[in-house]
Parts: structure tokens; C-alpha cells; sequence
DNA sequence: TATGCTAAATGGTAGTACCATTAATTGCAA
DNA sequence: TTGCAATTAATGGTACTACCATTTAGCATA
């Protein structure tokens, strides 16, 4: 990790902080964030067309753009193109908190045994949440995805049940109708399941028992019994990363094909 | 969350997926991660410089730079100025999820709640494997952050306390020798601390007993008692919680001065 | 009314020119 | 020869212009 070296003590304070001429993209950038954490910019609001905000700034449309280009990326704003198009605030992305794990794994920053470690001791927090505030809806959300990963079992379609075993996990996710907890652990699973995939693809044998596990795991939820849930969550988790943490490392690069965007 | 709409069934699959006219950046940005992931760039390495990977590319210079800005914003390379300057592959940043994290709460696509609720359950694993793992060094550093949180209390410096809370709690998550754990924890207290700092300055009347509490703490954390730990550290989240929680609003948009960034 | 064409707004891209910063090189002087 | 300063070259940062592509809205024609 590039963060901070194996500081002992923090405490002499710097008399001189390394200067980092901000450069106009900066500046732009963070006056943008600024009004939108002040809440001047709100979800759907428009800025103004490049061209006119560039005078307004006094910058180049390059130095604009840059800036745009990075908060369109940082999940931030939306550029539509055409008429009536531009750069309007969005809602938040929880698919960047993905991607940026992914690219600190790919980068080597960050290992797959981190990953599964956290994983597991998240993934607990998550069961535990769920099992207190899972809605019926969310007892049948689950229902159906297992009945899906049957059908898919059935016909051999290991690749769709490996899908569906990523929804089950969102959905899962979701029962903590809690969306931090929710995003955090869906970017863990995305990597790790990424591996599946690729082992899946790859002709390795599927998980026995799935299906079964599956029932038995809802059936717990649904009695709300946190600790047998999490039991049988937590031996599951540990059979799945056993087989990843043996899996050909040249492979790592292997990923999900992107996700569906619902519009 | 922009994610997903309350799907019920995500089975049939649609016939058309909605095109999406990948820009030439998205291209490039696309490239440069695949060659990472796959290895074939490892920190350190340096790209081209802009006006030949532009020619290469086949791409205007606008392009490729707003590509590299963006990989630049995600951590992935760093781009230095002037000669031997250019683009360089970084080793992952572990920031950007602060940020990211930062951002979803600014657009008010996650709560105070969610994100309070969230820390006690990560810290809860947090603190257990730190119990598990920390080392002599873990100790000693925790021990002397206390000593200067106890100085600062003694000169009344509370917002310097709260830096010290912050690297506290840095220390504490590093303990764990999961950097992944220590990432996540570490980008929900700083937006949390964000708000006890803005509370300090606001002339709020610091956490009584603090010192105290942390002694407490770091002696379960030595004697391996995770149980005791875990407990010291739930009851001393709610209350920060707490207060939070009957904090006013508008303030939401307080900051922590940004961290000072160790080269 | 419905369909298709036209025009305007706006992001996307290319290209050029120049500035600012940095590191290597050169050159002059002690 | 050594040491320091000026020069030069490489490279990112920025501005400006021009034009393309897409999208919406409005107009015209059937």
C-alpha cells in the first residue's frame, strides 16, 4: 500500500507540508464537490454548458473537461451529450467502491487472502443485519434467486449459476437495509467471484451441495437465528475460498464481464 | 443508491442491451487497466509520453489526457511534470475509497445512520482481529498515541485530540495486518471524525473520560481479551454516535482538514 | 395528424501553439 | 580539476480553434 510508510509516531508535526501546486482540474474539481457538499448542487441539478462554465472559471475547456472527466468517473456527475444534455449531478455510484478495490488488487496492493479474510468477517456483520431486518420481500427475493440457481444447476449452466450466485449475494446484501454495509461487502464478493467465474469457465467442478446449502441458509434467516446463519455461511465462505486461494495466479486478471446496467 | 431498482426477478434477459457508444478515453482507460490487471504494467512502470501514446494510440492528445486524468483520480498512475517526467504506474491508493465514500454521502446517497451503524459492526471485526494479531510495535504505538491524546487534553489543544482519535483509530485498524479491513474502517471514521472535529471547533464539549476509556481498552487489547475489547469499544462508539446523531444538519458538509500525505 | 427534414445546442475529438517545470548537459570560472 | 551557473531538451499543463456526432425541438410537407 502506497499510504503511509510504518510511521512509529505522527507527532513532530511538518513545519513544511510538501507543496502540490494544485493544478486547474483540481481547483475545479473541488469547488464542484464543495457545492455539493454544502448541498448548493443537489441529485439532477445541471451544470452549465462547458463552453460557458469555462469562461465563468476563466479556464480553458481542456482544464474543464479534465475536471468533468473526473467526477463523471468518481461517480459524481452524469455528461449527456446533444441538446438539452451536459453535466448533471448524480446520486452516487456504489459500483466505484468495486472498482476501486479492483484496482488496488490488480495493482498488487491488496491480496486475495485480504480479501477472503475480510470478506468472511464482514460478510458475518452483514448475515447477522439481515437475519434482524430481512423483510418478506427479501425472504423471497432470496427464494426465487435459489430457485433460479436450481434451474441453472439443473440445465448445467454453471456460468449463469455463478450469476446467480452474485445476486444472492447482493441480494442478501440488501436485506441489511443498510446500503454501506451493503456496497462494502459487494465489492469484496464482485472480486472474489470474479475468481469463480474464471474457475468455473475454466471447467473446474461446481460447488456440491449448493442448492441444499442454499435452503438450509434461508431457512435459518427466515427463523431469524443469527448464529446457525452465520455457522453455515461461514463454513460455506471458507469451502469457497479454500479452492480460490489454491487457483493459478497468472489468472487473477480474469474479471466478471461488466454488470447490466439497469437504466 | 443509483444501483439496481427494487428488481423482483432479474430473468428475462433483455434482447437489446442499451448501446452504449464506448468514448475514446473510456477505450484507453480500459487498455491501460486491462494491461495492468493482466501484469504486463507493474508499479513503477512508465508509460509513453502523452504526444506518442496519443500517435500510437491513434488518439488527439485531449483524449489520451483525459484518460490518464482519470486513472490518475483513481490511483492508478501518478503523472509527474517536467523531464523524466510522465506517466507512472502507482501501487493502488488507498484514499480513493475515502473518497468515494465521502462523495455517496455528499450526494445524500447514504446516512449518518448507515454509516455509524456500519463502523460499530467493522470496527466490532476490527478490533477482534487486532486482538488477535497486533504486535509488540501495534501496542507501543497505540500507547503512545494515548500519551499524546493525553497531552493534548492537558493543553486543552481538543481539536489536536481529535487527530489523535483519528490516528487512533488508524493505528487500531492497521493492527489488524489486513489492509483491506484497515481501508474500510479507515474511510468510515474519517467522514464520522469529520463530524466530531466540526463539533469540537464548534465549541462542543469533548468526550469526557477519554483517556481513561482508551487506557481501558488498550489493556483488553493486550491481554488478548477480545470480548472485553469488543464491548469497551461498542459502549464508547454508541456514545460518539450518540452525539452525532443530534448534530445539525448543515453542517454535514464540515470536513477534516485533508490529511497531510506522507511522501 | 403524422412523418420527415432542418436547425440549434452540446458533448467528443483533433490539432496547434505556448507555458511551466524538471533533469541533464554544457560551459565558464576559480 | 572542481564547482556552480546557464542552457537546453523533455514533458506535463493550459488555452484556443475548428469540426464532428448526437440529441432535442421546431418547422414543413404530405
Amino acid at each position: 500500500m502506497q499510504t503511509d510508510p510504518p510511521v512509529t509516531a505522527a507527532a513532530p508535526p511538518l513545519a513544511f507540508a510538501p507543496i502540490h501546486t494544485r493544478r486547474a482540474f483540481e481547483e475545479i474539481c473541488a469547488r464542484i464537490r464543495e457545492q455539493v457538499a454544502e448541498g448548493r448542487l443537489k441529485p439532477g441539478d445541471k451544470l452549465p454548458a462547458e463552453r460557458e462554465l469555462a469562461q465563468q472559471l476563466a479556464v480553458g475547456r481542456n482544464a474543464l473537461r479534465e475536471a468533468l472527466r473526473s467526477l463523471e468517473m468518481a461517480g459524481v456527475v452524469e455528461l449527456r451529450k446533444g441538446a438539452k444534455g451536459g453535466a448533471f449531478i448524480r446520486g452516487g455510484d456504489a459500483g466505484r467502491l468495486a472498482q476501486v478495490m479492483q484496482d488496488m488488487f490488480s495493482l498488487g496492493s491488496i491480496s486475495v487472502e485480504e480479501l477472503t479474510e475480510s470478506r468472511v468477517h464482514i460478510q458475518d456483520q452483514v448475515v447477522r443485519l439481515a437475519c434482524a431486518r430481512a423483510t418478506r420481500a427479501d425472504f423471497e427475493a432470496l427464494a426465487a434467486n435459489i430457485d433460479r440457481t436450481e434451474a441453472a444447476t439443473r440445465d448445467g449452466a454453471f456460468l449463469d449459476r455463478v450469476e446467480c450466485s452474485r445476486e444472492f449475494y447482493r441480494l442478501l446484501a440488501q436485506a441489511t437495509h443498510n446500503q454501506v454495509m451493503s456496497m462494502i461487502v459487494a465489492s469484496l464478493t464482485e472480486i472474489l467471484m470474479g475468481f469463480v467465474y474464471a474457475r468455473v469457465a475454466g471447467g473446474g467442478k461446481p460447488q456440491p451441495r449448493l442448492i441444499e446449502k442454499r435452503r438450509e441458509f434461508l431457512a435459518a434467516l427466515r427463523a431469524r437465528d443469527a448464529d446457525t446463519a452465520c455457522r453455515l455461511m461461514h463454513t460455506h465462505l471458507e469451502s469457497v475460498h479454500r479452492l480460490l486461494k489454491e487457483f493459478p495466479k497468472p489468472l487473477a486478471a480474469a474479471h466478471l464481464p461488466p454488470r447490466r446496467r439497469a437504466a
